[in-house]
DNA sequence: CAGATTTGGTAAAGCGGTTTACTAGGAGAT
DNA sequence: ATCTCCTAGTAAACCGCTTTACCAAATCTG
């Protein structure tokens, strides 16, 4: 490989002139910047990031830390905020934790240890202060999609609580009146808000709130939530804190020869891709994946430019009726 | 942040002792050792990779060019790959190209900048040349799942004929005559030898080959062939390249008004997940992705510890019946 | 007890850029 | 003719770590 001080030989210029040159921070007249450019094309130089980043600092990557990386959901966020850097001139490297605190905190390091200029941070387990604590005075990192409480860091949010609620008046408005809600994590911030909206639509009809199974995102979670349910009664309508959520309970329902929408109501939450295609399609809460993942990039070049940046944002969802959910067949009073 | 200087200093000894100390090149005696090490913590140092990785010229991150990191196909064993990385000691650089040979140039690059140590590439387009004189002479690389023509570097597949030829065999075996294959891009490895084992299995049964409608491996394909299909006549049954196409096709389908199995069978190849969620669960050819991605990470580490690799290794297949085949409605003669 | 070897280090030259501080030479102003 | 300013650069320090080459003192060997 070329380096700068063959192109500066080359061109029979210093390499100061060659690299002020190459980065705009000199003006030279034109036949001494047309033999610094023809050196650089015969010797086809390419100039060594790593040196580049030793003497500026600068890394031109971005970490992205995902719970899992192999989920619909963050796939799209993370190809979305990997298209975007790209297009900023930064690189992304992308950690999978599923759900490690030690994984989140390696990745932190990185930013520590200055080898990515700043981070798009998404976790899925409630903290107890560990993760807060590693954040703490770390700037140029955007919390997305899941509280960290104590951080100080900037942060991006879907209204949870209004996609619960719009979930629950949805059922309640085709005549169901017991509805239950499957969450996720207890402590967890999108599930206590998303707990909050059912529990106001409820509220605001006038209705009794029905069992609450809270657990984790995962469809493990949806199948036992359902196996409870139907031991203990079921409800009419049930409203899924996740996609995820609401498949597994989707299977444990039909193999007890439950029908859905038929005797029983189902919401989701996230509109994963698939959830049009599954059987029957997800009537859910759509979180704008994309917008989100937009936004928490152009947040992060703002921090990474010195930047002031709103502490929190929140992101409106919509309800997408689907046909798991049907009109009851118990007729309204 | 500390520097090796400032331990030294504080150490007494030079900054050579720390470094050749700390990267186990030599044996202190342990005073001199214990001092450095209470240097070390007192001051919190942790080292610059930046310069380490200038010094050394060893990146200690690899790449991953995959397709599309939203697909969780791609998603999947992006996921194993940065779990086992990880556990190496490699951070990964994840991009996304969208089928784009720009970009997929542009992550060649970084490894010719030296950025990363390795890279495992994924393609999925027809590629004319350009990647593969992108590729010459780069070692450190790993190419799976998709063939690119003329390149040198070794390469991992899934036995793609015996796939088809499964799904084929068990379509026969139900009872299917006229069987139709719907594929991906013509002039793809994957597409040339998926046509082929469906062909195969076809000429053992002695049965004509049916309608082969080749496109591109997304849902939209899917979907048009479903409607050349229904307006040219529909086959008994269709075996999909892909299950993303057979998402496609099943949409059409059932727009068409026509029932899955129950008026057509219909097969995949990948076994994403969600083929066992989707109506009617997905019969489909499983391509062992954790197995995959795990092989192609562990043949990286050997071409990066200067070992050798097979040339080309081939992954079995495994076919998934589910309830999208169902017994041919004809009586097998 | 001289010479050889081991122990326990050090000095300094990179790695390949960036950047600050400085200067030789010519043009313009007085 | 002198002073100032601008143009077109340059020299050298620096980023923080690694590594080669080397050396003084202590220990062993014959």
């Amino acid at each position: 490989m070329a380096t700068l001080t063959d192109v500066a030989r080359r061109a029979g210029v210093s390499p100061a002139a060659v690299s002020r040159h190459l980065n705009g921070r000199i003006t030279l007249p034109p036949q001494t910047r047309a033999r610094i450019d023809a050196a650089v094309a015969e010797l086809n130089y390419k100039p060594n990031l790593l040196a580049k980043r030793l003497s500026t600092g600068r890394t031109e990557a971005i970490g992205l830390v995902t719970p899992e990386i192999d989920n619909p959901f963050f796939g799209e966020l993370a190809a979305i905020i990997e298209e975007a850097a790209a297009d900023a001139g930064y690189a992304v490297y992308i950690t999978s934790t599923r759900g490690d605190l030690s994984r989140e905190i390696t990745a932190l390091g990185r930013l520590r240890e200055r080898h990515v200029d700043g981070l798009i941070l998404m976790t899925n387990r409630p903290d107890d202060g560990a993760l807060a604590k590693a954040l703490s005075g770390l700037s140029n990192v955007v919390i997305v999609d899941e509280d960290v409480p104590g951080a100080a860091q900037p942060r991006i949010f879907v209204e949870n609580s209004a996609g619960t609620r719009l979930a629950t008046e949805h059922l309640i408005s085709l005549g169901h009146r017991r509805i239950a809600m499957v969450g996720g994590p207890p402590g967890l911030m999108s599930v206590t808000e998303r707990q909050a909206g059912w529990e106001a639509a409820l509220a605001a009809a006038g209705l009794p709130p029905g069992p609450r199974l809270l657990g984790t995102y995962t469809r493990a979670h949806g199948r036992a939530a359902a196996e409870q349910l139907l031991a203990e009664g079921l409800p009419d309508a049930i409203v899924a804190c996740a996609d995820d959520i609401a498949l597994g309970l989707l299977e444990a329902l039909r193999e007890a020869g439950v029908s859905v929408p038929g005797d029983i109501a189902l919401t989701g939450f996230d509109d994963m891709r698939y959830a049009a295609l599954i059987d029957p399609p997800l009537t859910t809460v759509r979180q704008p994946a994309a917008q989100m993942g937009r936004l928490a990039l152009a947040h992060l070049l703002t921090l990474l430019s010195g930047g002031e940046v709103a502490p929190v944002t929140r992101l409106p969802v919509t309800l997408i009726p689907r046909s798991s959910t049907a009109p009851s067949k118990v007729p309204t009073p």
